[in-house]
This record gives structure tokens, sequence and C-alpha cells, in this order.
DNA sequence: CGCGACGTTGATTTGCCTCAACGATTGTGG
DNA sequence: CCACAATCGTTGAGGCAAATCAACGTCGCG
């Protein structure tokens, strides 16, 4: 639980008795590598966030492949907020990939105490504001690169997911085949 | 004023008194058809809520073109989440689209006003939650439809834009020429 | 009227996909 | 502990969706 109080920390001022009520509703969970936290059709229930490991969340299109839509490592959450916040039927799916431990927590227990913490409130408010930051630079770099820029982008600036992820879910998460990253890995700087 | 109160009245429930210390804050300014709010290298300094009109947040890709991020029509915001949240110069131009009318708040004033409202804290993570669940789908499209797939899912989505925007703002804003565009409206269903 | 902004159409090019074949590595059961 | 099957990455040939480039029509407006 010490991971997640200080990253909270990290963005808000907050007393240990607000930290400890939003501790008490989570519960920890290990997952092991290519386990799922969430399969489309279902009703997704929680917000994950991880402790340890990588997951990601993908759904497959219309010609049966699989497309991540986000990574997630240590101290980062993941959840389908479509789902969540709609109540709607999942259309990600959640699964590790490496051995992992997350610490979930339920939607309806996040609404309560949004009622009653301000902290907390401003906590997910500033985690919102970094991935719609995220969110909006991704649509920038699929409008503004070809995918050897693309790659080496991504490569430049994450350089911990390289050793992490197979070659062809960062084929998926960029938007292309696992073929032609292969081809651009292999044309020299 | 009222726009907007009713607004985060159908997200939150807040007194009057709370609701009057943000309003306060919240600074009219009418903006002509092509006038722009923000410009690429400067300090982005407010966020802004659209009363009346239409908006365009858009960037200058490596080879001069206009790539469009996002449009803002009557109770939405807009703004350049980047650098307003880092301070950094902004990278996202904001322009009117149609004569319009807004209402801006300095980034510093909603800061200030987060430590004291839960609820405007509240309200504005709701509303990130919406934008984020609206990121993720557009993401979504981008990977699993053709450009005339995408074409008509925006137009059987949203009706109203077709009447507001030129032709070749929507095509930059799905990521494609206008020439293409045009073509894919040619072929009948 | 004349000019600039916008949309259309056609010919050509290109970036990435598809399909297929083939190594290398891993892991798993006999 | 070997044999074999999966899994993952690589390479090449061919195809296609969308971009590029260029020309032209139309409209609104100074």
């Amino acid at each position: 639980m010490e991971e997640i109080k200080n990253h909270i920390r990290r963005f808000v001022n907050i007393s240990d008795k607000e930290l400890n009520a939003f501790t008490k509703e989570l519960e920890l969970q290990e997952v092991k590598n290519k386990e799922f936290l969430l399969k489309e059709g279902t009703h997704s229930l929680h917000h994950y966030f991880v402790v340890k490991g990588c997951l990601r969340s993908f759904f497959i299109n219309k010609k049966g492949v699989e497309k991540i839509v986000n990574f997630a490592i240590e101290d980062w959450w993941i959840s389908d907020y479509d789902s969540l916040i709609n109540k709607t039927p999942a259309y990600l799916n959640i699964q590790a990939v490496e051995d992992s431990i997350v610490l979930k927590i339920p939607q309806e227990k996040l609404e309560a105490l949004f009622e009653t913490s301000t902290n907390l409130n401003s906590y997910f408010r500033k985690i919102l504001e970094i991935v719609r930051i995220a969110d909006q630079k991704r649509v920038q770099f699929m409008f503004n690169m070809s995918g050897k820029e693309m790659y080496e982008h991504f490569r430049d600036n994450n350089p911990e997911f390289m050793q992490r992820v197979p070659q062809y879910m960062l084929a998926s998460y960029l938007g292309f085949t696992p073929e032609f990253l292969s081809k651009v890995r292999g044309l020299q700087e």
C-alpha cells in the first residue's frame, strides 16, 4: 500500500486519515502473465493500479486482430472508463503482460469516496489531466509522423517498455503490423 | 452565465454560493470567425467554455498542413491542457470557426477554486472522464475503420457538425486530405 | 467584374498491409 | 533430455487505400 500512498501524496496534500479511508477500500490482486482482469462483453467494475508488472488494454477489431489501446506499468492506472462510467459492457480487454500485482477499487466505492474527499477528487482529476495530455499527444503523433518516426519516437521516449513488451504488441499499440515494425527496425537509422 | 451554471448543475449538486464564487472569475469574450484565442508558441492561460458558436484546436504539422485536434461547440470546453498544466508554450492554436461567445477562466484562478470547492473538483473530474472516453473511442475508430467508415460514422453521429464546419476541416479532423473526403462522399452509399 | 476560398475529379505515387515462407527460441510432454 | 509444436521475429512479392499533384468549376464577396 505504500506505493499508492506515495503516488497520491505526490499530487495532493492529504492527511493519513483520508488516505487510509481510501486504501481501506483497495484490494490487492496478483495476476499471472496472460491472465485477464477484464474481458470484453462483461461489466467492468474496478479501477486497477499497477504496483508491479505490466498490463495492457486492447480490443479485437472487425478483422479479428488485437489492437492495443494502452499499456500500464508501475504507478499507473488502467481501466475501461467507458464501461465503468456508463455501466455498459466492456469493449476492452485488460490483460497482464507480465506477472503483476495490482490494487483494485470498485467504481462505486470510489464514487462514494469522492462525496467526502476533496483531495481524492483532486488526485483523480490530476491523473485525468495527465491522461488527457497523453491522449492528445498520441493523436498529434499519429497525425504528424510516419511509421518509422513513430517507432523511433516511442523507442527514444519509452526505453523501459522496449525491454518489457514483445515487439508485436508494440506494433499493435503503434497501429501497424508486426511485419511492418520488423522492416522499420531493419533499416538502420 | 446561466448556460454554464446549468451545465455544472447537470453534473454536480452545487450551491448557488459555490457557483457564484466560480462564475465571478469568468470573463465573457466575443470572438469573430477566424479570430484566435491561442496561438502556438505563446503561453496558454485560459480554459474556454463555448456559450455560442464553434471553435477548433489545431496544430501545423511538419509539412505545413493544419491538423485539427478538436472541435468545441455550445456547452463544451476547449483548451491546450499541456500548455496550461505544464506551463509550456502552446503547441496548439485555438480559433473560432464561427462568430462565437466564450467564457474564459485563467488556470490559476481555477486552481485556487479547486482548493476550496469539492464540487468544482468533481465537475471538472467528470468532464475529464467524458473527454477520456471520447479520446479512447477516437483511437479505437482510427484503429478499426477505413476512411469511408470513419466519415460515415462521424456524419451519422454528429449531424450538427456537418452543417457548421467546412468540409476541409472535417477532413483534417478525421485525419485525411480534402480530396480524399470529397471522393469518399462522391461514392453513394 | 475579378479574385480567393472551397470543393471536385483524374492520373500517378507511396506507405503500409497481406500473404506466404522460413529461422530462432522456448517450453513441454513422452 | 530429446523431439516437436508453439510462439515470435524476419524477409520478400504483390496489392491496395489514401496521399500527392494538377487542373478545373463554383460560389461569395470586395
